[in-house]
DNA sequence: TTCATGCCGATTGGATACAATTGTCCGCAA
DNA sequence: TTGCGGACAATTGTATCCAATCGGCATGAA
């Protein structure tokens, strides 16, 4: 029976290759962070296991490592789903992300070089392609490594890999309450950032990534949708009966 | 053969106790945290299975957790150790401390309720009490609650859960680089930032607790260490050879 | 019709067995 | 004496098995 695992990831040459954990991992990964599973989505360990041709043993301990990060829920005999934040998990999300990558552009500033920066800039560069090219996943994708990358020039790692959770659990929000085909978020100005950034000034790169979050939370789409469970009362007294129609 | 565990902690009896897996964590945990297990021990994943009464199954899950929250590093194949920070790595904690807890003083003022106050200044009041009694696993243990109370009146979640595993972490950093004997950090004074606080004056709330960070990690001696493999023509250079005594 | 109860299938949690890897000890040769 | 190699012991990685739990469905009573 044939997986989903290239030869390489599964081992079978005795290379470099990351540990089939890893691989599968990192297929997990992707899919929820590049909405190809929506919040909310059922992973059984059976069936992840025959698609990835492992034991459940592996597979429970890459979806505890998830789950771990935020990225799925495990509900103790019901097993793993992905992640729904809730409105209020959301802004907090964002809070932290604020409070982070705010303060974070003092160190980030002091220690970016040149060669650092025109990495940021192709990614800039790779986004805007992205945006005219009207690939969403691609988009957010970049958008995400944008954050992170930037962070990872800190050189903090603890920082960095606490962002990359929080970027990781935001594009699950943006699936949540990101309008669909509406206008992405304002994304395509990362440029302007790095701009600031090159001319040492840390305290308005702060201001400016402070406006971007809160530009980028306030574009979500936070109303329709209630924080705990549903109020059906609210829901079914706004729109009329099916037999009035 | 008995165990460590107390039938609560078993789950015998079908109350809300705790699953085992969380009372064997926070075993694990506390013995890390409050210095009972050394930087660099080893845990063999037989001898703590026997030891709680469980399969290795179960200890793995916890091994694997502690060892995502930095506390553990586990090497393929040859188990898992209590963490051993680097020089580098106590710096990269100290600062993501810095950044996130003086950042998080704004959010944390404007939360703050007189309540709140007062359940921190009991925290305080125990840690004079644990110093004046010269007891510096409690005094260890009640200053990093002392922090991470304090960023949990934020309210968010996601940096509150960061700051318990950079406290945790912290806590091993002291083990290997604090002073024995020597005077315990300057943490007899955390009123003085509580008394800001209740003025709401977060700029010097943040400003003392910058300074306050800088205080205790400059009291570490990382000097006599080196970062990665000892220097041992330095070291045996500096010492009497073991005859001559 | 509606709600409560009990059974059954499906899924997860935990334990054990076996395979694979690593580190160590010992012997042998240079 | 030092360095290399092989075998063994210890420990971890994975698969599989069995038990426990949950949700759904059917049955029956109000």
């Amino acid at each position: 029976m044939s997986t989903v695992l290239t030869s390489s990831e599964r081992g079978v040459d005795r290379a470099e290759s990351v540990s089939r954990d890893e691989a599968i991992y990192r297929h997990i990964y992707t899919a929820i962070v590049e909405h190809h599973i929506t919040p909310g989505t059922k992973l059984p360990e059976d069936a992840l296991a025959e698609v990835f041709g492992v034991s459940r043993t592996v597979v429970r301990k890459v979806l505890g490592r998830l789950a771990h990060e935020g990225l799925l829920r495990i509900a103790r005999n019901r097993g793993a789903r992905v992640a729904a934040p809730t409105v209020g998990e959301a802004r907090g999300i964002f809070e932290a992300r604020r409070i982070v990558e705010c303060a974070a552009m003092l160190p980030v500033a002091a220690a970016l070089s040149a060669a650092d920066l025109r990495a940021m800039r192709r990614i800039a560069a790779e986004e805007r392609e992205a945006e005219s090219a009207g690939d969403p996943r691609q988009l957010i994708r970049l958008s995400g490594e944008f954050h992170v990358r930037l962070m990872a020039m800190s050189a903090n790692e603890p920082l960095t890999e606490f962002l990359r959770q929080l970027v990781a659990r935001s594009s699950l929000i943006i699936a949540m309450y990101g309008s669909p085909g509406g206008r992405r978020q304002g994304c395509r100005d990362h440029g302007a950032l790095l701009d600031l950034l090159e001319q040492g000034d840390a305290e308005r790169a702060s201001e400016w990534m402070n406006e971007h979050l809160r530009a980028v939370e306030s574009s979500l789409n936070f109303s329709d949708r209630t924080d705990g469970r549903p109020n059906l009362r609210q829901i079914f007294a706004a729109i009329d009966a099916p037999e009035s129609r």
